[in-house]
DNA sequence: TCAATAGATTAGAACGGTTCTAATGAAGGA
DNA sequence: TCCTTCATTAGAACCGTTCTAATCTATTGA
Protein backbone atom coordinates (compact mmCIF):
# COMPACT_ATOMS: atom_id res chain seq x y z
CA UNK A 1 0.00 0.00 0.00
CA UNK A 2 2.82 2.30 0.82
CA UNK A 3 4.05 0.59 -1.92
CA UNK A 4 1.36 2.03 -4.21
CA UNK A 5 1.23 5.42 -3.67
CA UNK A 6 5.60 5.19 -3.96
CA UNK A 7 4.59 3.93 -7.61
CA UNK A 8 1.74 7.00 -8.00
CA UNK A 9 4.41 9.39 -6.47
CA UNK A 10 6.50 7.97 -8.71
CA UNK A 11 4.28 8.17 -11.75
CA UNK A 12 2.99 11.61 -11.57
CA UNK A 13 6.71 12.58 -10.40
CA UNK A 14 7.39 11.72 -13.74
CA UNK A 15 4.65 13.08 -15.72
CA UNK A 16 5.38 16.49 -13.71
CA UNK A 17 8.78 16.58 -14.82
CA UNK A 18 8.08 15.72 -17.85
CA UNK A 19 5.83 19.07 -18.32
CA UNK A 20 8.05 21.24 -16.55
CA UNK A 21 10.61 20.43 -19.17
CA UNK A 22 7.76 21.25 -21.70
CA UNK A 23 7.98 17.55 -23.48
CA UNK A 24 4.46 16.17 -23.67
CA UNK A 25 4.12 13.02 -21.12
CA UNK A 26 3.86 10.16 -23.92
CA UNK A 27 3.95 6.84 -23.06
CA UNK A 28 7.14 5.77 -24.08
CA UNK A 29 8.46 9.00 -22.50
CA UNK A 30 7.17 8.03 -19.31
CA UNK A 31 8.81 4.53 -19.53
CA UNK A 32 11.87 5.36 -20.01
CA UNK A 33 11.85 8.18 -17.65
CA UNK A 34 11.03 6.04 -15.07
CA UNK A 35 13.98 3.54 -16.07
CA UNK A 36 16.09 6.21 -15.96
CA UNK A 37 15.58 8.84 -13.06
CA UNK A 38 15.98 5.99 -10.26
CA UNK A 39 17.19 7.03 -6.94
CA UNK A 40 20.96 6.56 -7.92
CA UNK A 41 22.40 7.76 -10.59
CA UNK A 42 23.24 6.02 -13.86
CA UNK A 43 25.50 6.00 -16.69
CA UNK A 44 23.58 4.70 -20.00
CA UNK A 45 24.08 4.14 -23.64
CA UNK A 46 21.30 3.92 -25.86
CA UNK A 47 21.12 0.67 -26.94
CA UNK A 48 21.57 -0.17 -22.90
CA UNK A 49 18.74 1.66 -22.31
CA UNK A 50 16.94 0.51 -25.11
CA UNK A 51 17.37 -3.22 -24.33
CA UNK A 52 16.61 -2.67 -21.06
CA UNK A 53 13.07 -1.44 -21.93
CA UNK A 54 12.25 -4.26 -24.23
CA UNK A 55 13.15 -6.64 -21.45
CA UNK A 56 11.11 -4.29 -19.13
CA UNK A 57 8.00 -5.34 -21.58
CA UNK A 58 7.65 -1.62 -22.61
CA UNK A 59 7.66 -1.50 -26.76
CA UNK A 60 9.71 1.37 -27.96
CA UNK A 61 11.69 1.86 -30.52
CA UNK A 62 15.51 2.27 -30.66
CA UNK A 63 14.84 5.88 -32.84
CA UNK A 64 12.42 7.13 -30.00
CA UNK A 65 15.41 5.92 -27.39
CA UNK A 66 17.67 8.36 -29.17
CA UNK A 67 15.17 10.61 -29.60
CA UNK A 68 14.08 10.65 -26.01
CA UNK A 69 17.67 10.63 -25.13
CA UNK A 70 18.28 13.71 -26.91
CA UNK A 71 15.28 15.68 -25.82
CA UNK A 72 16.35 14.76 -22.27
CA UNK A 73 19.60 16.28 -22.32
CA UNK A 74 18.44 19.26 -24.18
CA UNK A 75 15.69 20.20 -21.28
CA UNK A 76 19.05 19.30 -18.72
CA UNK A 77 17.77 16.01 -17.40
CA UNK A 78 20.26 14.46 -18.64
CA UNK A 79 24.18 15.25 -19.57
CA UNK A 80 26.18 13.43 -22.29
CA UNK A 81 29.34 11.67 -21.58
CA UNK A 82 31.76 11.56 -24.41
CA UNK A 83 34.84 9.49 -23.29
CA UNK A 84 35.12 7.18 -26.42
CA UNK A 85 35.31 7.36 -29.89
CA UNK A 86 31.45 5.71 -31.59
CA UNK A 87 29.74 5.60 -28.42
CA UNK A 88 27.80 8.16 -26.56
CA UNK A 89 26.65 8.13 -22.87
CA UNK A 90 23.96 9.24 -21.02
CA UNK A 91 23.92 10.33 -17.77
CA UNK A 92 21.08 10.60 -15.20
CA UNK A 93 23.41 12.91 -12.86
CA UNK A 94 23.18 16.68 -14.13
CA UNK A 95 24.81 18.04 -10.87
CA UNK A 96 28.22 19.90 -12.02
CA UNK A 97 30.52 16.85 -11.55
CA UNK A 98 33.44 14.75 -13.33
CA UNK A 99 34.69 11.31 -14.45
CA UNK A 100 36.32 8.02 -13.98
CA UNK A 101 36.63 5.97 -16.88
CA UNK A 102 37.68 2.55 -16.82
CA UNK A 103 39.40 2.18 -19.93
CA UNK A 104 39.21 -1.77 -20.18
CA UNK A 105 36.22 -2.15 -18.82
CA UNK A 106 34.21 0.86 -20.53
CA UNK A 107 32.61 1.68 -17.03
CA UNK A 108 31.71 5.72 -15.72
CA UNK A 109 31.97 6.50 -12.36
CA UNK A 110 31.06 10.02 -10.87
CA UNK A 111 33.30 12.27 -9.24
CA UNK A 112 31.19 14.48 -7.25
CA UNK A 113 32.70 18.60 -7.63
CA UNK A 114 33.75 18.96 -4.52
CA UNK A 115 35.76 16.35 -4.87
CA UNK A 116 38.05 17.78 -7.59
CA UNK A 117 38.98 21.26 -8.21
CA UNK A 118 40.24 22.79 -11.56
CA UNK A 119 42.34 25.95 -11.08
CA UNK A 120 40.99 29.23 -13.04
CA UNK A 121 41.85 28.71 -16.92
CA UNK A 122 43.19 30.63 -19.32
CA UNK A 123 40.49 33.09 -21.16
CA UNK A 124 38.58 31.18 -23.72
CA UNK A 125 39.86 31.76 -27.08
CA UNK A 126 38.63 35.03 -28.83
CA UNK A 127 34.53 34.85 -29.47
CA UNK A 128 33.73 32.40 -27.11
CA UNK A 129 32.49 31.74 -24.06
CA UNK A 130 33.08 28.83 -21.59
CA UNK A 131 29.81 26.18 -21.47
CA UNK A 132 31.07 23.57 -19.49
CA UNK A 133 34.53 22.59 -18.12
CA UNK A 134 34.65 17.82 -18.27
CA UNK A 135 37.64 16.29 -16.54
CA UNK A 136 37.73 12.93 -17.71
CA UNK A 137 40.27 10.22 -15.43
CA UNK A 138 41.27 7.76 -17.36
CA UNK A 139 42.08 4.42 -15.00
CA UNK A 140 43.10 1.21 -16.32
CA UNK A 141 43.19 -2.03 -14.60
CA UNK A 142 46.30 -2.11 -12.52
CA UNK A 143 49.02 -3.91 -13.46
CA UNK A 144 49.45 -5.82 -9.97
CA UNK B 1 71.32 24.82 -50.20
CA UNK B 2 70.34 25.51 -46.26
CA UNK B 3 66.56 24.44 -47.22
CA UNK B 4 68.04 21.30 -49.14
CA UNK B 5 69.86 20.48 -45.84
CA UNK B 6 67.46 21.13 -44.06
CA UNK B 7 65.02 19.41 -45.80
CA UNK B 8 66.91 15.95 -45.64
CA UNK B 9 67.76 16.37 -41.65
CA UNK B 10 63.89 16.46 -41.55
CA UNK B 11 63.77 13.84 -43.52
CA UNK B 12 66.68 11.67 -41.62
CA UNK B 13 64.99 12.88 -38.51
CA UNK B 14 61.50 11.12 -39.30
CA UNK B 15 62.95 8.31 -39.85
CA UNK B 16 64.90 8.28 -36.99
CA UNK B 17 61.87 9.04 -35.22
CA UNK B 18 60.05 6.37 -36.66
CA UNK B 19 63.07 3.55 -36.29
CA UNK B 20 63.51 4.51 -32.58
CA UNK B 21 59.52 3.69 -32.28
CA UNK B 22 59.98 0.41 -33.65
CA UNK B 23 58.47 1.18 -36.55
CA UNK B 24 59.50 0.27 -40.24
CA UNK B 25 60.50 3.14 -42.17
CA UNK B 26 57.74 3.03 -44.88
CA UNK B 27 57.25 5.52 -47.81
CA UNK B 28 53.37 6.04 -46.53
CA UNK B 29 54.77 6.40 -43.21
CA UNK B 30 57.46 8.63 -43.55
CA UNK B 31 55.21 10.67 -45.97
CA UNK B 32 52.18 11.18 -43.09
CA UNK B 33 55.09 11.89 -40.44
CA UNK B 34 56.40 14.41 -42.41
CA UNK B 35 52.95 16.21 -42.79
CA UNK B 36 52.30 15.05 -39.03
CA UNK B 37 55.24 16.85 -37.28
CA UNK B 38 55.93 20.17 -38.32
CA UNK B 39 57.02 22.94 -36.12
CA UNK B 40 53.47 23.75 -34.82
CA UNK B 41 51.27 21.35 -33.24
CA UNK B 42 48.27 20.19 -34.93
CA UNK B 43 44.98 18.34 -34.05
CA UNK B 44 44.24 16.38 -37.43
CA UNK B 45 41.24 13.12 -37.96
CA UNK B 46 41.97 10.47 -40.06
CA UNK B 47 39.79 12.29 -42.92
CA UNK B 48 41.89 15.35 -42.44
CA UNK B 49 45.24 13.42 -43.00
CA UNK B 50 44.48 11.55 -46.05
CA UNK B 51 42.74 14.69 -47.34
CA UNK B 52 46.28 16.38 -47.01
CA UNK B 53 48.03 13.49 -48.54
CA UNK B 54 45.99 13.32 -51.57
CA UNK B 55 46.47 16.89 -52.04
CA UNK B 56 50.24 16.36 -52.00
CA UNK B 57 50.42 14.03 -54.57
CA UNK B 58 51.07 11.40 -51.46
CA UNK B 59 49.31 7.80 -52.40
CA UNK B 60 48.13 6.52 -49.60
CA UNK B 61 44.52 4.64 -48.30
CA UNK B 62 42.27 5.72 -46.01
CA UNK B 63 43.26 2.23 -44.24
CA UNK B 64 47.06 2.80 -44.34
CA UNK B 65 46.31 6.42 -42.46
CA UNK B 66 44.03 4.70 -39.67
CA UNK B 67 46.61 2.22 -39.28
CA UNK B 68 49.46 4.59 -39.00
CA UNK B 69 47.74 7.17 -37.22
CA UNK B 70 47.12 4.49 -34.13
CA UNK B 71 50.33 2.82 -34.63
CA UNK B 72 51.55 6.58 -33.59
CA UNK B 73 49.32 7.18 -30.82
CA UNK B 74 50.66 3.66 -29.29
CA UNK B 75 54.25 4.58 -29.45
CA UNK B 76 53.42 7.99 -28.04
CA UNK B 77 54.36 10.09 -30.98
CA UNK B 78 50.68 11.20 -31.09
CA UNK B 79 47.48 11.40 -28.48
CA UNK B 80 44.44 10.41 -28.81
CA UNK B 81 41.46 13.22 -28.02
CA UNK B 82 38.06 12.43 -28.14
CA UNK B 83 35.60 15.21 -27.18
CA UNK B 84 32.77 14.21 -30.02
CA UNK B 85 30.66 10.94 -30.34
CA UNK B 86 31.93 9.78 -33.98
CA UNK B 87 34.98 11.36 -34.67
CA UNK B 88 38.44 11.35 -33.36
CA UNK B 89 41.31 13.51 -32.81
CA UNK B 90 44.78 12.82 -33.21
CA UNK B 91 47.19 15.49 -31.47
CA UNK B 92 50.80 16.30 -32.13
CA UNK B 93 51.41 17.54 -29.13
CA UNK B 94 52.22 14.03 -26.44
CA UNK B 95 53.19 16.99 -23.75
CA UNK B 96 50.78 16.59 -20.37
CA UNK B 97 48.15 19.42 -21.65
CA UNK B 98 44.58 19.93 -21.93
CA UNK B 99 42.08 21.55 -24.51
CA UNK B 100 39.42 24.36 -25.59
CA UNK B 101 36.48 22.48 -27.70
CA UNK B 102 34.47 24.88 -30.11
CA UNK B 103 31.53 23.31 -29.56
CA UNK B 104 29.96 25.39 -32.64
CA UNK B 105 33.27 24.48 -35.35
CA UNK B 106 34.43 21.48 -33.91
CA UNK B 107 37.99 22.99 -33.40
CA UNK B 108 40.61 22.27 -30.91
CA UNK B 109 42.73 24.39 -28.99
CA UNK B 110 45.72 23.56 -26.61
CA UNK B 111 46.23 24.64 -22.92
CA UNK B 112 49.20 24.20 -21.82
CA UNK B 113 49.64 22.35 -18.56
CA UNK B 114 51.06 25.65 -16.45
CA UNK B 115 48.31 27.35 -17.90
CA UNK B 116 45.89 25.18 -15.73
CA UNK B 117 45.72 23.13 -12.36
CA UNK B 118 43.93 20.09 -11.16
CA UNK B 119 43.58 19.48 -7.54
CA UNK B 120 44.52 16.06 -6.17
CA UNK B 121 41.98 13.34 -7.11
CA UNK B 122 39.91 11.09 -5.09
CA UNK B 123 41.77 7.79 -5.14
CA UNK B 124 41.18 5.58 -8.40
CA UNK B 125 37.98 2.85 -7.87
CA UNK B 126 39.52 -0.26 -6.27
CA UNK B 127 42.11 -2.12 -8.56
CA UNK B 128 42.60 0.54 -11.00
CA UNK B 129 44.85 3.24 -11.42
CA UNK B 130 45.11 6.67 -12.83
CA UNK B 131 46.14 7.09 -17.07
CA UNK B 132 45.69 10.32 -17.78
CA UNK B 133 43.47 13.43 -16.53
CA UNK B 134 41.95 15.10 -19.41
CA UNK B 135 40.47 18.25 -19.27
CA UNK B 136 37.86 19.58 -21.59
CA UNK B 137 36.69 23.36 -21.66
CA UNK B 138 33.94 22.84 -23.92
CA UNK B 139 33.78 26.58 -25.25
CA UNK B 140 30.59 27.96 -27.42
CA UNK B 141 30.05 31.12 -30.01
CA UNK B 142 29.91 34.36 -28.21
CA UNK B 143 25.97 35.20 -28.02
CA UNK B 144 27.29 38.96 -28.98
C1' DT C 1 -17.22 14.49 -26.00
C1' DC C 2 -15.36 14.80 -30.44
C1' DA C 3 -12.97 16.34 -34.18
C1' DA C 4 -8.87 18.67 -35.84
C1' DT C 5 -4.11 19.26 -35.60
C1' DA C 6 0.32 19.51 -33.94
C1' DG C 7 3.55 16.64 -32.33
C1' DA C 8 5.46 11.76 -31.34
C1' DT C 9 6.53 7.14 -32.71
C1' DT C 10 7.90 3.68 -35.85
C1' DA C 11 10.45 0.25 -39.01
C1' DG C 12 13.69 0.16 -41.84
C1' DA C 13 16.79 2.46 -44.90
C1' DA C 14 20.64 5.46 -45.08
C1' DC C 15 24.74 7.47 -43.27
C1' DG C 16 29.56 8.28 -41.86
C1' DG C 17 33.47 7.14 -39.45
C1' DT C 18 36.10 3.20 -38.57
C1' DT C 19 37.68 -1.59 -38.98
C1' DC C 20 38.23 -5.86 -41.43
C1' DT C 21 39.64 -9.01 -45.21
C1' DA C 22 42.49 -11.33 -48.06
C1' DA C 23 45.40 -10.37 -51.79
C1' DT C 24 49.58 -7.71 -53.33
C1' DG C 25 53.78 -5.20 -52.35
C1' DA C 26 57.92 -3.64 -49.97
C1' DA C 27 61.70 -3.76 -46.27
C1' DG C 28 65.46 -5.98 -44.26
C1' DG C 29 68.21 -10.02 -42.96
C1' DA C 30 70.83 -14.07 -44.48
C1' DT D 1 69.69 -12.00 -54.27
C1' DC D 2 66.12 -14.66 -52.15
C1' DC D 3 63.14 -15.26 -48.31
C1' DT D 4 60.46 -14.07 -44.62
C1' DT D 5 58.03 -10.82 -42.24
C1' DC D 6 55.55 -6.96 -42.10
C1' DA D 7 52.88 -3.10 -44.49
C1' DT D 8 49.63 -1.52 -47.78
C1' DT D 9 45.53 -1.72 -50.43
C1' DA D 10 40.58 -1.50 -52.32
C1' DG D 11 36.54 -2.44 -51.13
C1' DA D 12 33.32 -4.75 -48.22
C1' DA D 13 31.61 -4.99 -43.69
C1' DC D 14 30.47 -2.97 -39.40
C1' DC D 15 28.14 -0.36 -35.93
C1' DG D 16 26.29 3.45 -33.60
C1' DT D 17 23.44 7.02 -34.95
C1' DT D 18 20.25 9.72 -37.85
C1' DC D 19 16.81 10.14 -41.36
C1' DT D 20 12.38 9.25 -43.80
C1' DA D 21 7.78 9.29 -44.51
C1' DA D 22 3.89 6.75 -42.92
C1' DT D 23 1.08 5.95 -38.81
C1' DC D 24 -0.46 7.03 -34.34
C1' DT D 25 -1.54 9.84 -30.11
C1' DA D 26 -1.91 13.82 -26.90
C1' DT D 27 -3.99 18.04 -26.69
C1' DT D 28 -7.01 21.83 -27.63
C1' DG D 29 -11.11 24.11 -28.67
C1' DA D 30 -15.88 23.67 -30.18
Amino acid sequence: MSEKFSQKRTLSGVIAKLKTAGLRPTRQRIALAKLLFEPNDRHVTAEDLHKKAITASISVSLATVYNTLHQFTQKDLLREVVVEPGRSYFDTNTDDHHHFFNENTGSLEDIPSDQIFVSALPSAPLGTKVRRVDVIVRVEEAAD
